[in-house]
DNA sequence: TAATGTAGAGTTTTT
DNA sequence: CTCTACATTA
């Protein structure tokens, strides 16, 4: 078994090393890692560098914690951002902690945990058992009905609104503390607006995503005997990737932790990439004003990337202001220089990191699966995608649309939904002509006129409705046809196995034959059919206990709800391991590790961003550019473009300033010679101009 | 209801 | 340029 393998993050790689290592926990790791598992007298944050082995700092302290301080599992809670990092985490602890010992851990993602927290403490909150979690979509959706109604005029700001809401959220303000603080017009008819949405969640008994964090916060100022009861609950709190947390979040970890000593945090300042949607860096600075006897740990050392590009990754980000200094090293070998390709265009770039892989594929014996190309925005993998295919090289882009996104699974959820909870408009909306109906718009503008003026639910009013309304009498026939065939579903729903009842919720509606006349070809038809089918099997697979996974049994609204915040358990994880080059954002790479990286777009106003120059934000751009050299284990290869097509026109481009800001003596340039100096003297001038131009305004 | 036309935008993304 | 969203038309 070589040394090095423990360290890596795919757990492929050395699955079954991990076994053995029960005993050992500890001793395996390097001092500094030894002293964040051990040091548990106080709370503490773990500075741990890009490929330090921060995951095994978390995983491993929590076997220390239990088999070595005696701490109950059931007292322990780990919480990650993503499903992924949580799934991970979860399989990595159960290799070093044995299943009995581990029983009753938590490991979960902020919202996971907000929503058990919700769950037990509904009632606090003013919400009933069974609550809809309404995702970014619903929540637009419903954003868009408000202004309209009162507007009169398009929808158009409910993106805008979303965001300002999340915003306010995100801070733990209410609606009435975001009035009071709004600056401008706008502002405070976005706060009247995020009243009104507040008014109607609760009236449909929906959360949103925000609300996940913000309510247990809430509910845990308001009720201090129920922040004290999960305070004895969780008596060591750990936390990953902390330089992403927000406002809220920060908050309900010093509440959770309280006066007590129980938390560690892991992150990591340079890898702050998220700031843009809320995460505040800050929060590890913060830290230790909160907590004064806070214990900081550095990791410095990288398991993962030759010296040279941590060279280059270190000497980038020294460009950066920083609280905590920190510098990565490596006693892995110095590697190749960084090679820099200048390309002609966006087109001969492409070109160039195509032929590229297959030659040093086939030159030295490399997989696919060995290379990843990285760039800023997701456009740029079209091209590249193209050359992909002309060469026939499999490849794998992340992010294409989500499980959650296609029609028929929101159609689905929707439905699921609905049986659990009846006053989800959003819901019944979505569906209730899904398939044809012959219920119009007419006929549900009139029910929704009945239903608001008396502050209830669609179904609530349709039932209420007599035949004196505006409803037609046709209209209001489909619709209490609608309705009490809901109603029995959602009867035998409790009285009969629940996936049964929901595979004959399927075929009652007759969804295969609406997808074969919705769908371009059978062929797609029936693979969207496979897809519903794929979901009930999930909840299926969630709500039957599995020892094994220390899974116990749940209802049906459980495991909605678990659904939402798209935390299946196993899926797709087969296919990873298939021989085909990776291609991903920068954003996307986080977290990962490739033997051979390219990073495409070297380009201002491409890396770093255009809008990111205007905000004079470039410090979050060099970080990404950070996350993007330090993916790469054994090679690091960049490229830009002289010249690119944009809206269809061509620019000629100015080589990226981050290139300036790496180590002249390790780059390695290649391509169009004598271009070089032209280009550099190009940006020479760009900045210069820039300067003046500031200077003159 | 479907099909075609046109205006407008055009970072990063998770839950 | 290319994709999306919405509106107008048959």
């Amino acid at each position: 078994m070589s040394r090095r393998c423990q360290w890596y993050n795919h757990p492929l790689d050395c699955s079954s090393s991990f076994a053995t290592l029960q005993v050992l926990t500890v001793s395996q790791l390097n001092p500094r890692q030894q002293e964040a598992v051990r040091y548990i007298e106080g709370p503490s944050l773990v500075l741990a560098g890009a490929g330090s082995g921060k995951t095994s700092v978390i995983t491993r302290k929590i076997a220390y914690l239990i088999e070595h301080c005696g701490i109950p599992a059931r007292q322990i809670a780990a919480v990650t951002f993503t499903n992924k990092a949580s799934r991970e985490m979860k399989e990595r602890v159960s290799k070093l902690v044995s299943k009995p010992a581990s029983r009753g851990l938590t490991v979960a993602t902020f919202h996971n945990l907000g929503l058990t927290i919700l769950k037990e403490e509904h009632d606090h909150a003013g919400y009933h058992p069974g609550f809809s979690i309404f995702d970014a979509e619903d929540a637009r959706a419903l954003l868009r009905d408000l202004l309209m109604q009162d507007n009169q005029e398009t929808g158009d700001e409910a993106g805008d609104a979303q965001m300002k809401i999340s915003d306010w959220k995100n801070a733990c303000l209410l609606p009435s503390e975001a009035l009071s603080r709004a600056s401008d017009e706008r502002e405070q008819r976005l706060a009247l607006i995020y009243k009104r949405y507040g008014e109607y969640l609760r009236a449909y008994n929906a959360v949103d995503f925000d609300d996940l964090i913000m309510l247990p916060v809430i509910l845990f100022r308001d009720n201090p005997e129920v922040l004290i009861k999960w305070q004895g609950r969780i008596r060591h709190l750990l936390v990953d990737e902390y330089q992403d947390t927000n406002l809220s979040q920060y908050e309900l970890v010093r509440q959770l932790v309280g006066h007590r000593h129980g938390l560690t945090v892991v992150g990591d300042d340079d890898q702050s990439i998220y700031a843009w949607r809320g995460a505040r860096p800050e929060n590890l600075v913060q830290l230790k004003d909160d907590f004064p006897s806070l214990k900081i740990i550095k990791l410095e050392q990288n398991y993962r990337s030759t010296r040279l590009i941590l060279r280059a990754a270190n000497t980038l980000i020294a460009n950066n202001p920083h609280v905590f200094e920190k510098a990565l090293w490596s006693e892995l070998g110095t590697g190749e220089k960084i090679r820099v390709l200048r390309c002609r265009s966006e087109d001969s770039e492409s070109e160039r990191v195509a032929t590229e892989i297959l030659d040093r594929k086939l030159r030295s014996g490399l997989k696919f699966s060995d290379f990843a190309v990285l760039y800023r925005g997701n456009h740029q993998a079209r091209l590249l995608e193209m050359k992909l295919q002309a060469y026939n090289i499999p490849y794998r882009i992340s992010g294409g649309t989500s499980f959650f996104a296609k029609n028929e699974i929101k159609d689905a959820m929707a439905y699921l939904r609905l049986l659990i909870n009846t006053n989800d408009d959003t819901a019944f909306l979505r569906i209730v002509n899904v398939p044809r109906r012959e219920i119009g718009p007419r006929t549900l503008e009139q029910l929704g006129i009945y239903a608001r003026a008396r502050g209830i639910g669609l179904i609530s009013a349709l039932q209420a409705m007599g035949a004196a309304s505006h409803v037609s009498e046709r209209g209001l026939d489909k619709l209490r046809r609608f309705s009490e065939w809901l109603e029995r579903t959602t009867q035998r729903l409790r009285e009969e196995d629940p996936i049964a009842v929901i595979k004959q919720l399927f075929s009652d509606i007759e969804y295969d034959e609406w997808l074969h006349q919705n769908s371009n070809t059978p062929k797609q038809a029936q693979k969207r059919m496979e897809n519903v089918w794929y979901l009930v099997d999930s909840l299926q697979k969630m709500m039957s206990p599995d020892p094994e996974k220390d899974r116990e049994e749940s209802t049906l609204e459980d495991a909605v709800s678990r659904l939402v915040l798209r935390d299946m358990l196993e899926r797709q994880e087969e296919e990873d391991d298939d021989d085909k080059v990776q291609l991903l954002t920068l954003h996307a790479s986080k977290g990962l590790e490739f033997p051979h990286v390219f990073i495409l777009g070297l380009e201002e106003e491409l890396l770093p961003h255009r809008a990111s120059i205007e905000e004079q934000n470039i410090e979050e751009e060099r970080r990404l550019m950070y996350v993007g050299i330090t993916r790469a284990r054994e090679t690091l290869t960049l490229s830009f473009a002289a010249q690119r097509k944009q809206y269809g026109e061509k620019y000629e481009t100015i080589p990226s300033r981050f290139l300036d800001e790496l180590p002249e003596e390790d780059l390695a340039w290649e391509g169009m010679g004598d271009l070089d100096k032209e280009a550099n003297q190009k940006r020479g001038k760009a900045t210069l101009s820039a300067l003046l131009g500031d200077l003159g305004d």
